[in-house]
DNA sequence: TCTGGGGTCCTAGGACCC
DNA sequence: TCTGGGGTCCTAGGACCC
């Protein structure tokens, strides 16, 4: 815990349901649902008219379907144009420092004093307001709400106390004012297991836990949970804001709109999923040792086979054939309601003698030539964007450089699908400058 | 109401080595 | 011949987060 409140937490409100409602005007309004759309789907974000009926995040969809009135809108989630605004948005807060945490597509730590910010209460409140403007500017309208406070912990809770659009500055001293009449579902870490033992101890608020003694949270959670417990109850956080993080791991995974015992289509399942894998390590650069399978079974019980290799790898091949050794041990007769495939134990480069030598290779071919686009070359970092050029775009009508740098375009579009234009950010040589988002009417 | 998909971290037991 | 303790790696499962 810091002398300063200096660290903000920025929570991007029901984003993707207001992303939907910012590309699709005639949604704005009306109870928007993004997630799986499909039987055994499930609400990954409810707009806030959806959330008046009671529909929240991780909700069947079936049951949402359920809650909300005829004219509701269901969505698939469009990722490409989530991760465009979660771009644009992240960039704006490495304006303000250096040190920024993206949590998750929709939310973000920054370490206000590692960017030589005065960290005062009001002036860290007036440079809040300026970002939170500055974001729905150039988002098109997408809001966020921010906490800040002396810690991770402190500045995430205090986002969630006033949304949407929020603005909360927990200044230092007021931390445990702030946590303790809260109930321990909001401490981070305190999942539906965790809050139910809670509960049978007759502790409610974290409050309530944090008049508790470490022995008893140690005999209940074990070493790690309950130090950890033990100390953010008492506001005693000191993790950093640390802006990258290796990746641990690489899976993809599929639940059977009805359960599957053909191992046949297991098979095929088991290589599309490998592929995939397979895929992302390589656009990421990295190859694993270890092969995990995993199956669910009508009762949601849920098992993992894994074997670890010498050598690690990125081979579809490779990754398939481990994934069907292990699916032969697993038992299928009842069929299964999930399959999966990750690579974990990962390294940065593949070891199988498949790649030149790091050192030895040849520079990357030019990539292949397109169509010349009639399109101005984007302006170069540092240009102001309210001199913006015109840019065609095939799908969204005309648009226009709305600000540039890092080699990075946003673009306003204006057109007959999106009046009054959405904001969006492209590399600066991205041929999707050109190319539309699929559409995901359902 | 019947539970997605992508992750992270922790625990516990067994094998193996010194 | 019997027995120790620590360290590391691997496997499986579970809780949790967005």
């Amino acid at each position: 815990m810091r002398r300063e409140a200096s660290i903000m937490h920025l929570d991007l409100d029901a984003a993707f349901a207001s992303i939907e409602q910012r590309d699709k005007p005639s949604l704005r309004g009306r109870p928007v649902v993004v997630g799986g759309i499909a039987g055994r789907g499930v609400v990954a974000t409810a707009s806030y008219e959806a959330r008046t009926y009671g529909v929240r995040s991780a909700m069947p969809m079936a049951e949402a379907r359920r809650r909300l009135p005829a004219g509701a809108a269901y969505l698939v989630p469009r990722f490409e144009a989530y991760k465009r605004t979660s771009h644009v948005v992240m960039d704006l807060l490495r304006e303000v420092s250096p040190l920024v945490e993206p949590v998750s597509i929709d939310e973000a730590f920054v370490d206000l004093a590692a960017g030589g910010h005065d960290c005062a209460v009001p002036a860290v409140t007036e440079l809040a307001r300026g970002i939170k403007a500055r974001i729905a500017a150039a988002t098109g309208g997408v809001t966020g709400s921010v906490g800040i406070g002396s810690s991770k912990l402190v500045a995430k809770i205090a986002s969630d106390l006033d949304k949407p659009d929020g603005l909360t500055v927990v200044g230092p001293g007021r931390e445990l004012d702030t946590l303790h009449p809260l109930p321990v579902t909001k401490l981070w870490g305190v999942g539906p297991a965790t809050a139910e033992r809670l509960r049978q101890a007759g502790i409610r608020t974290i409050g309530d836990l944090a008049a508790r003694e470490l022995v008893d949270l140690l005999a209940w959670f074990g070493q790690a949970h309950g130090t950890g417990l033990h100390r953010l109850a008492r506001a005693d956080d000191d993790r950093p804001v640390v802006p990258e993080r290796d990746t641990k791991s690489v899976s993809a995974e599929e639940t059977f709109s009805t359960d599957v015992a053909d191992r046949t289509v297991l098979g095929r399942e088991l290589d599309q999923l490998a592929d995939r894998v397979a895929t992302r390590l390589r656009a990421a650069g990295l190859s694993g040792r270890t092969v995990t399978v995993k199956a669910r079974y009508f009762d949601f019980t849920t098992i993992t086979r894994s074997a670890t290799r010498e050598q690690p790898t990125d081979e579809p091949r490779t990754i398939t054939e481990a994934a069907r050794r292990l699916l032969a041990d697993i038992d299928v007769t009842n069929g299964l309601r999930l399959l999966g495939v990750g690579v974990s134990a990962l390294s940065e480069f593949a070891q199988d003698g498949l790649f030149p030598v790091i050192g030895t290779a040849e520079p990357d071919p030019p990539p292949p030539s397109r169509p010349a686009p009639e399109q101005p070359p984007p302006p170069p970092p540092g240009t102001d964007w309210r001199t913006g050029q015109d840019i065609r775009h095939d799908d969204h009508g005309p648009g226009w450089v709305w600000g540039a740098g890092l080699g990075r375009v946003t673009v306003r579009f204006e057109g007959p699908l999106t009046p009054p234009g959405p904001v969006r950010t492209f590399k600066a040589d991205d041929p999707a400058l050109h190319r539309a988002d699929p559409p995901n009417w359902i």
